[in-house]
DNA sequence: ACAATACGATACCGTATCGTATCGTAACAT
DNA sequence: ATGTTACGATACGATACGGTATCGTATTGT
């Protein structure tokens, strides 16, 4: 049958340009929406009159409305590029920096304290806000390692405890203490943690 | 009228115990259950059936949802004892390791972020939110001052960069990194701050 | 041109929830 | 003892939402 080469050429990679369309409009909505209310207040009805796309076709794509959140926040994970200024201080600051100016107002920031709430009982959402955190560290991660390598950090340095020090009082001041963080405050807090290695 | 006197004496101030037992069980039972779902999955009817109290009756004392919600989370706000044992390292190891055992395990800790996600768009919960953090911070930022009435700490030190870089991965850790607490880390974060004013 | 398939519209069911109304009863004050 | 007040039980209306079923249409690949 010719039928058989065809399914085996193209099982279903080059999915119609509908799918893709329906998918993109929906996905791209639902992050929109995730973002103004947060994972609680998300209803597959909304997404529908937003998009477009009827509530019958989202559903023939996603087989229930916590698949299409978790998708949706999956898009979350940033993806930071690691500096390499060559000196340590000069990596944490361009990463710190970057992280500082996007605390305020990236859409994710807004997000984020609705997963963490909802990763408190839920595990599959522990586990995506397990990936978001991963990749929002991994820059950091990456440019103590390379420190470590060139001998600038002790091999022993807890690398998990710097990366608490470091990112935790930014992540306080955005989502606790609610205060601004000015530049200053970061350069504080670099200060302070890479003079103690 | 004799009415006059009684209601002039007794307005209401020794309210029945009934409505004293009433709100009671409801905000127990309201404190209770915020813990277990968070503040979305807050329901009045789940309230009234647990508590055994009626729905009538809580809307008699509580004018709405809301209101009820509010003033669970009020009840959230800690009371912590602020130590006194001479040296600023000495308070402040006392109140991070207090926190430090807290966060684990108190009811609070898993209210919070319901309250962080709610007060990223609700400006009430955002009020109710600065009250808790403020009763958070009140024992740290009180030891903080009275070093530096000793002379223990530079008067040009912001207590508030200070308090950020020692809650800061503590909260971190329980929330974001999902890592455990031990006193070791605990210890890292206090000697790194000290070290550094 | 034709068949397969994805889509939109609409209606629908079941459930949860907020908030109100009603009415009879139990606790309280005097 | 009596009147006032808070309470419980129940029912109700309105709304929102998750998810399914149906059916006709438009798009797509061949």
């Amino acid at each position: 049958m010719t039928t058989s080469k065809k399914s085996e050429s193209m099982p279903s990679t080059n999915i119609n340009k509908r799918v893709e369309r329906s998918r993109h409009a929906v996905l791209t909505t639902a992050f929109e929406l995730l973002g103004e209310g947060g994972v609680a207040s998300f209803s597959v009805d909304e997404v529908a009159r937003r998009s477009g796309v009827a509530k019958t076709t989202i559903y023939r794509h996603w087989p229930t409305r916590e698949a299409l959140v978790i998708d949706a926040c999956s898009r979350m994970i940033a993806e930071q590029e690691t500096p390499d200024t060559g000196s340590l201080e000069g990596d944490v600051t361009a990463i710190l920096m970057e992280i500082a100016h996007l605390l305020p107002t990236a859409n994710w920031s807004f997000v984020l304290p609705s997963i963490v709430d909802t990763a408190e009982r839920n595990p599959e959402f522990a586990e995506i806000h397990s990936r978001i955190q991963r990749g929002h560290t991994a820059p950091l991660r990456e440019v103590l390692q390379r420190a470590i390598g060139r001998g600038d950090l002790s091999a022993e340095a807890d690398v998990s405890t710097i990366v608490a020090s470091l990112m935790g009082p930014l992540f306080y001041r955005r989502w606790f203490s609610r205060e601004p963080i000015d530049d200053r405050f970061v350069q504080a807090i670099i200060r302070r943690v890479l003079a103690s290695l």
